[in-house]
Parts: C-alpha cells; structure tokens; sequence
DNA sequence: TTGTAGGCGTTATCAG
DNA sequence: CTGATAACGCCTACAA
C-alpha cells in the first residue's frame, strides 16, 4: 500500500501538502492540488485509517452491541444504523453479548481501544453500563442506547412506545370480548418487557379486569419461552382465551403449543404478539402483533450519533418511536367455557380450515 | 486512557518491558512481570490497538461482507463467524451490500486501509473479486469466500452442497408422484442458485421427464420474487402440482401466493424450500425444505481464516458442507387434472383442516 | 500558500 | 534478561 510521503514524492510536493489537500486543512492552489489528486488517484492510494486514527484520537468505526443478531428483531436495527453510518463513512463492528453482562463489558472495554467515534447498545441484562458509558464520553466517544435502557441511565436514547402499543393492543383484545387474558413477557429486568406489561395492565385496570398472576408469566424472548409458558398456561383453570405474548417469537413459541395440544388458533384461543416480524404474516393462522419500527430505531441511533460526532453537545435525547397494532387473523371471539373443554380433544380432522380465509 | 509509558512508570521498568510482558516475546523474570501486572491490573490498562495495528502492519479485525443482515439466512452465518472470531480475541467489521458489486468494492478498499486480518465474503452478483482480494492478500491478509463463489475465485472456500440438496428434494417430489414441476431458482448469476438448479435438473433427467423451460422461473431470493413468479406459474397450462423454491424466502412469497389464488398446500399445490430457515416450521402449512447450516458455514470460514493467520500457507481450501431434506407437511401427493380445476374456485370453509396434523 | 518536524502508542531491533 | 531507540503513517502547529 502506497502512503502519504510516495504521494508527495510522485506529486513533486511535500508531504504536508499532501494531507492539507485531502484534509481541506489548509487552501492549496488549484496547479498542486490537482497534482496531488492525480497521484492520489494514478496510485489508488487511500489513507490509513490506522494511523489517522491514531494521530486524531478517533477512528470512523462505531461499536455496536447487540444480544444476537439471530434473534429476527435485531437485524433491522442494524441495518438502519449501518446505513446512516455508511452513508457517513463510518463502519459497523458487530458485537454479540447473548444478553450476558460479562460479555457486554468485555465488548466495551475492547471496543474502547480502538478509538471508535461512538457506540450503539442494545444492553443486555438489568446492566448499569454508566461507568463504562462514561469512561467512552470522556474519550469522546458518543454512546447511545437502543430499544432497552440499562439501570440508571443518562444518555441518549432511543425506544419504542412500548407502554402505548401494548396499551392499544390489550384494548383490542377486550374489544373482541375476551375477559380470561394471559400474558407472557420478556425478562422483567429488560425495560422494554416491563412497558409492555405496563401497557397491558393500564388497559385491564382501565376496563375494571383482574388477573391472578399466575396468568403473567415471564420467559426469554424466544420460541422456547414461549413455547414452555403456554403450555403452562392452557394448563391453568379457567383457562385463558387469550394470550398477548411479550413478543413475536414468544407468540411463535404458543403457537407451536397450541398446535401440539390440538388447539386452533384463533377458534379455540387468540394471540397477539409485539414486533411484527415479516414472518407475522406467513404463520398459520396470520399473526396479529404490535410494530415497532426496528430499521428507524437503527438510523435514529446512528443519526443521533453522527450529530454527537459533529459536536452536538446539548442534553440527552430520548426519542420514541411510535408503535401500531396490525390486526391479522390471530385473535377471535372468545370461546365459551363448554367449548373449551370439547376443544380440549383433538378433533383435527373435522375442525374447517382457516387458511385463505384472509383477503 | 493510560498508555503503556504510564505502565512503566507505574512498574519501574522500561517501556519494552512493559511491552515484553504483555506479548511474552521475552521471558521477563518473574518479580518484575508481576510489578508490570499488577500495574496493569490497577490502571485497567489496555493496548490500544489502533498503534499496535499500525505498528504490527495489522489489526485483529475481520471484515465481513455480506448481501444483508436482513435476509434472515445470513445471520447465523455472522453469528458462527462472529463467535470464534472472539473466541480468538478478533473482531467482525460487518459491511451490507445490497448485492450492489460497487458498494462491494467500496467496502474492500475501504477496509483494508484498517489493516485486517481478513476478510470473510459472501459475494455480491457476479462479481470477480479477484484483483481485490489479491491485494488483500498481499497485505497479510486472508480471504475466505462463502455461500456463493465469485468468478475466477481461487481462494478459500466454505459451500454448501446446494446440487446434492436440490436433487435430494427433487426426488423426494418425484417419489411423491409430482410430474409436472417448477422451480423458481435465485439469480442465474450466483453459483449457489446454478447448482440448485443444476441438482433439479439431474434428478429430472434421471426419471427422464422433460420439463418445458418456461417451467424454470428465476426470481430474487426474496419473498417479493417468490410471490410473483408463482403467480406466473399458476397461469400456466398445465399447471404444476409442485413448486421448489430456490430458497425459503421465495417459498414463503409462493405461499402468499398461493393464499391470494385461494389455493390449499399441499392439497391443490405442493411447495418446497431451500434453507431450512427457523420460521419453515411456522408457516401454514409447515414447510419441507432443504437445510443447510449456516451457523456452521460462519464458524468453517471463520476457522480457516485463524489458521492462515497462524501461518497456514497450503492451498485453497474448499470446505463443502452437507445438506439435508427436512419433510414436513408441504408436500403431497399430486393433484389429477379434474382437481386443480375445481380447485381453483376457491372452496375454503369446506376445506379439511391440515393444522394439528403434524405430530 | 507551502514545507518542516514532532509525536500519537506500539513493537522490534539491538546493545548492554 | 532488560532497556533505549527507531520506525509504523498520519496530522497539525509553526515556520518559511
């Protein structure tokens, strides 16, 4: 790789004049300039990123933390934030935590080292991440929370209504008359688990509805979960006509559940779900779920960033994105306590199919 | 941030001291290498690895590049890269493409001005990497291509075997009874769609059954491709009893389709994927599908790169891992001529239900 | 407007 | 076995 001292050797210029052209750091006259950029340009030469890093205290990477990219919800985020960043010339690196706070920090702490000019987290547990958050601003680097926020935080933020959307979704459960909800949230330590859950509970304590909380239950944010709890739930007595699940790949859980236990879905029992994956709408029957904007959350992160890196010094920001209920064909009438127990008996064949009846 | 001076400072040592005993590359007798840990340990320092970078003539960053996180095939391929990559202290710089050859180039020449270790790629179209990754190699560093292979690669390789996959699925179609079939490959240009289909064909031409080109659609891997050529096909006269889609994502957009014609799968219209995506086992109804390990593919290349960092020089290597069919519920048998016409009317509350069927 | 030189934090070479 | 010292490639006062 050719470098800054073969360029100004092959542009007949010193090698400040070089960089002063790359740079714009100092008015160079229009002869020399375009011999710099012709040698630039003939050698293909690009500067190290290294070494400018080092000289200025700050490299174009942004860290971005995440549980896992597996889990469908994320890859948005990330794609939106790798947009804005890109667009900007800056450059993602990736790291995986698996929701373990050992290796949130780890993350951090290596991350630091290589001068990134900011940081994009989805933090994983009930984490405090305001000592590492700071010792990150005192280097100057940015640091923004996504989609959950850690214990105590004071920075930026961007989220999701979560409370509202959860809020809105019960509301059209109780519309379609179901009195025996169930929930199943996310870890209660994650702040996005806890709004949703909050957002249920306004809707039932608005309409009068009281629950045991034996029929709240919390499971990991995936089809496991999700999968266990209701079959814990259909378990339960009286039985739950209903169950808003924390998030998609919980719903997708209960619905692996239901169908083992011959129950269809949404004749024998609804669900909702929250995120509104692009696979919501391929699940038989179609799921009906909460959208959260997780592409917009990712550009409004790196967005904010970019305005940090620019010298934006005001206080923190905290944006929330807006959700919205997309009913699909997920969430009936509820049944009555006779059928309950009938539908209890698999009587697969003779049950009429629900496929093709949307649209 | 403290730097390695302070360390010796802190220590009493000299500043190669200090850098002995963090990288060993001299037997530091042991009261001292302690007087230099615990000096470390109480300043919390780390290396900053832009100077090491700079100094080392490379850095412990992998490149990745890949169409987009967001096809939901890839990431596990990142997550099983991103995993020993860390498990080896390295770090995954993620960079989408779009499929968009020229953001492909940006991103290379972009990345090698930070001095990876290497670069693992899943390539765009058909695109020829090699004058790239040339430079990359003489750089010091690695590549490794994944998935699809570029023009003229003579490098590292980690595949999946899409030919055996395909002809595996096409004769378990052909077992079920199916004549008349389709398929709706990916884009002609990648080499994973190609041997797909080359699989298809074989298979075909094994039973000796002729297939009338217009029968071979060729759409995007994504569920808006999917959707629209099985309506095409659905046109056909005689129309196919079985559909194999070239990935899972273009399965998921025939079964759109086949919903909005008020078709039934498997009964009027039989569907096979490729990918074994995790959601395969949601849809309505459950979709047989080929899988392939992507997760393995990331963790593959990511190991063969360790290993040429360690200074394995050998020749390319191409790793092909296996693929497997997974049946379940969308396959069945063919449909007679009489039935694909009254089918077509869309019949659905007389329909026997397929939920619940499977277990 | 252009050129010179010092230093960012490491590692590696080479004397002691 | 330990400690100076010279790069690595770039930016930026500062001097010309």
């Amino acid at each position: 790789m050719a470098n800054m001292k073969e360029i100004a050797k092959l542009a007949g210029v010193s090698l400040g004049t070089v960089s002063h052209v790359l740079n714009g750091s100092a008015t160079v006259r229009e002869p020399l300039r375009k011999r710099v950029m012709d040698a630039v340009a003939s050698a293909g030469y690009q500067p190290s990123q290294l070494a400018r890093g080092l000289r200025r205290d700050k490299t174009n990477m942004i860290g971005m933390i995440i549980p896992d990219v597996t889990n469908p919800f994320f890859p948005a985020v990330v794609r939106g934030a790798e947009d804005v960043a890109f667009e900007h010339g800056y450059r993602l690196v990736l790291c995986n935590t698996d929701n373990d706070h050992a290796k949130e920090i780890v993350h951090m702490n290596e991350l630091r080292t290589y001068l990134p000019s900011g940081l994009i987290v989805i933090p994983s547990s009930f984490s405090d991440l305001t000592a590492q958050a700071e010792s990150f601003r005192r280097s100057g680097a940015a640091v923004v929370c996504v989609d959950r926020l850690p214990l105590n935080w004071n920075g930026d933020t961007v989220t999701a209504d979560n409370e509202k959307g959860a809020y809105d979704a019960t509301n059209y459960i109780l519309r379609q008359g179901h009195k025996q909800l169930a929930m199943i949230t996310g870890p209660r330590h994650l702040t996005n688990s806890t709004n949703r859950l909050k957002g249920f509970k306004r809707a039932l304590a608005e309409k009068k509805i009281h629950l045991g909380p034996e029929y709240i239950q919390e499971a990991n944010f995936d089809q496991h979960g999700g999968y266990a709890k209701t079959l814990l739930l259909l378990r339960m007595i009286p039985r739950p006509t209903v169950i808003f699940a924390g998030n998609d790949m919980i719903a997708f859980g209960a619905l692996l559940a239901f169908r083992e236990m011959g129950l269809h879905c949404p004749d024998d029992i609804s669900l909702f779900g929250f995120d509104n994956l692009d696979l919501a709408e391929m699940t038989s029957p179609p799921l009906s779920s909460v959208s959260q904007p997780g592409y917009q959350m990712g550009t409004t992160a790196a967005q904010i960033l970019m305005d940090r890196v620019r010298g934006d010094d005001g206080p923190p920001k905290h944006v929330v994105l807006d959700t919205a209920i997309k009913i699909r064909d997920s969430v009936g009438k509820p049944v009555t306590g006779d059928n309950v127990h009938t539908s209890r008996t698999p009587a697969r064949a003779a049950r009429v199919s629900r496929t093709g009846r949307k649209r």
